[in-house]
DNA sequence: TAGATTGTTAATCGATTAACAATC
DNA sequence: TAGATTGTTAATCGATTAACAATC
């Protein structure tokens, strides 16, 4: 059975709270639950798609056991290249982030007025097509300005681009075998506001 | 009926659509609909949430009424203040985001290494209690380092703040009544590499 | 008129939750 | 043993989709 969406995207909090209980041996569906705010059986069902090993009845899972069935399952070892497509403040700050899983690694961005970030290097866009085909790139982090956004979007997928993070607020008009992950900032702290205006109402 | 969060999440991406329709005196639920990978029964629905009118059969919803109505449910004129906690690179980069929308004004940040943004000051945290009551803030953008994430989200639930959106790694507790939207980068981008290789499978 | 579109009611689908026997 | 926990099967819930009459 595949995986759903659902679930893969409760596993980074689930391998979170594994790795801060430094000192369980064991740790129960119950508590990531608790921790989490979920059900302890959405937890459990969860485990049961990615662990390897069944949990132990009244004790739960081996912590050390579950992050490595869990990290495997995220391939968290295998590491992929990135590129930044335009880079400004955000794509700059994207750029210079430490946080990114292991599993990922930026290795130079793009854009027309060249820039020096740290140790990595911004190549115009004429340079995208031979950059991105020698060194194998498939995923591209866009955060150009909106007017550009589509024509430099159309480039990605011309030069081979499989898997795009967009961070403008254009939706993307993609072939269907190119995966777009909206991460529409405006659009999030808007309905934040909104949200929370609503439980006030 | 309140409305669904999936619908209110889908209309920040109707009303770019709409807008970006410049010329267009109706637009259907097919044409939106198409347009965003949706199906038109689903953007039916959804703005039957929010429409004030009716649409007209054989031509569609009226444009700039539509516009209107998703803008007054969203309360996009409402402005409201928020702050930045954490002036790091992310926490910079989104003070200086131009891109949000007319309902929201980052209006300061505050860090205890202090520093300038262009135009908008940083005070340090010790400001934040008198700040805060004073310019009667609820929302807070929350890009301190993961060490200090929750102990920096407890100060700010003590000095009243309702909304916080989280860009630190770290999952927060707080109390029932904080809403706290979590915006995980390295989550993120870990999820889009593996979503895309399974799909190379 | 024919045909595109709307709005609503019913059906489907998938995810979450409940129930419960098995285990240590 | 008693009680906490697991894993699985069934029930519930909510969102999406299908069907279709009404409209212009």
């Amino acid at each position: 059975m595949a995986i759903s969406l659902s679930t893969l995207q409760r596993l980074p909090a689930y391998l979170r709270i594994l790795k801060s209980l430094e000192n369980e041996e064991y740790v129960s569906s119950t508590l990531i639950a608790q921790k989490l705010n979920l059900s302890n059986i959405q937890v459990r069902k969860d485990l049961a798609c990615v662990s390897t090993s069944e949990g132990k009845a009244r004790l739960g899972f081996n912590r050390e056991k579950l992050i490595e069935d869990i990290e495997a399952f995220l391939e968290i070892d295998n590491t992929t290249d990135v590129i930044v497509v335009g880079a400004g403040r955000i794509g700059q700050a994207l750029m210079q982030y430490k946080n990114f899983e292991n599993n990922v690694n930026i290795i130079m961005g793009f854009d027309n007025d060249l820039r020096k970030c740290d140790n990595k290097k911004v190549f115009p866009l004429d340079k995208l097509q031979s950059l991105v085909n020698r060194m194998n790139i498939h995923i591209a982090i866009l955060t150009v300005p909106a007017e550009s956004a589509q024509e430099v979007c159309d480039l990605l997928v011309r030069v081979g681009i499989k898997g795009i993070w967009n961070f403008t607020t254009v939706h993307l008009d993609v072939p269907e075998d190119v995966i777009v992950k909206n991460e529409d900032l405006s659009a999030s702290l808007m309905l934040l506001v909104k949200q929370l205006r609503k439980e006030n109402e």
